[in-house]
DNA sequence: CAAATTTTTGACCGATTGGACAAACGTTAG
DNA sequence: CTAACGTTTGTCCAATCGGTCAAAAATTTG
């Protein structure tokens, strides 16, 4: 269909943008910023990013999109080859990663949440669900045969959301909590020590 | 010092405000709100509000310093005596059922941080590290006493944190994904459950 | 080269914003 | 009643907002 049929310019400048956009989008969320500093941080004047931009909606709606796919990347790896507790740690550290070198994503997706949702609710309720579903279907699985314990799938997955998304959303309050001492770069390896230990004893299978 | 000193008219119309203002910055943001917003949703016109707060900020202000005490007191209840599985259970209970019943409260935390907390930095290194280093302490206590597993206390808080905040901060994801069937109002007595077998099984002591 | 096309910019616009202010209104005490 | 005080509102303002536009500048194309 209609390809985008861009130069190289308009690649690279709509790149810039978008580079930008993400830096002030996920620290003020979408009012609180404006296209004036949007543009500042690209480098360029209001009239030359609504140029590659028309409006201020569309550049929101283009970081978005690129967003959920590298963002629901570490679960749709969730797989159902290999041991049940190892595919579930991996899930863990591979979401902690994220949240340690995509801060501004993970915060650019709660602020969105936190306001309703308002321009993703769609594929909340379409795309995602699904793939949610899916992966809580495989994960039932395990609990049947027996390979991790009885639980809710569904919350399991929240729970490793909000607890791995907390580092990079709450980052200002967890490195104020641990103090200049503990909450320096080694916070997310203390992280990664302590959700570990958490969902693998607490999902250890009975018996 | 200076006392408020307020008449009865003023008391009241002052905690309309607040509520209005809980309700439009929390699904809004600081400043994705306006003032005639707020005003609108007290029922009052913008310059009958702004008899009663001089400045857009100081409705914020004004909520946040009240919210942060409501905000720990479930905190601040753990306590050294009882059993530590079962205090750690009913804080985790009770944290959950302020994200039930306060999720307003919730969301303009969240938004506060997320943001990087400009207006209330110095409390969260402040009074909050203080408080959370008090309640470690506690916990490693248990830990040394051979009551639950060895683990890092901080990274505990925040876990239990991130969780049940969760169901108040993503609330629309949260029930997006479960569905019109299990996203209705029994989804807190499902994720209550969820989170005690969670933290209860993976910090039961070994041997 | 020159023509055509793309990119950039300064100037500008209407709408909305936070906030000021004086005048009007209401209430209460003497 | 009336003076004093507390409350409410209509009107206004400067700043900022998202966005337009025509023209200049740079680049690509023939």
């Amino acid at each position: 269909m209609d390809a985008p049929r861009r130069t190289r310019i308009q690649q690279e400048k709509r790149e810039l943008i978008l580079e930008a956009a993400l830096e002030v989008f996920s620290t003020h969320g979408f009012r609180g910023s404006t296209i004036d500093q949007i543009a500042e941080a690209a480098g360029m004047s209001k009239p030359n990013l609504l140029y590659y931009f028309r409006r201020k909606e569309d550049i929101h709606e283009a970081l978005m999109q690129r967003l959920l796919d590298t963002w629901l990347a570490p679960l749709r790896e969730l797989d159902d080859i290999g041991d049940p507790l190892t595919e579930l740690r991996s899930y863990i550290r591979r979401k902690l990663e994220m949240a340690r070198d995509f801060p501004r994503e993970s915060r650019l997706f709660a602020n969105e949440i936190l306001q309703g949702a308002p321009r993703i609710m769609p594929l909340l309720a379409g795309e995602l669900k699904t793939l949610v579903d899916e992966k809580a279907a495989v994960i039932k699985g395990w609990m049947r045969a027996g390979k991790i314990a009885r639980t809710d799938p569904w919350h399991l997955i929240f729970s490793i959301w909000a607890t791995t998304q907390h580092y990079a959303d709450f980052d200002v309050q967890v490195r104020a909590v641990l103090g200049p001492n503990r909450g320096g770069d080694g916070r997310f390896e203390d992280a990664a020590r302590f959700l570990e230990q958490l969902f693998l004893e607490g999902l250890k299978p009975k018996s």
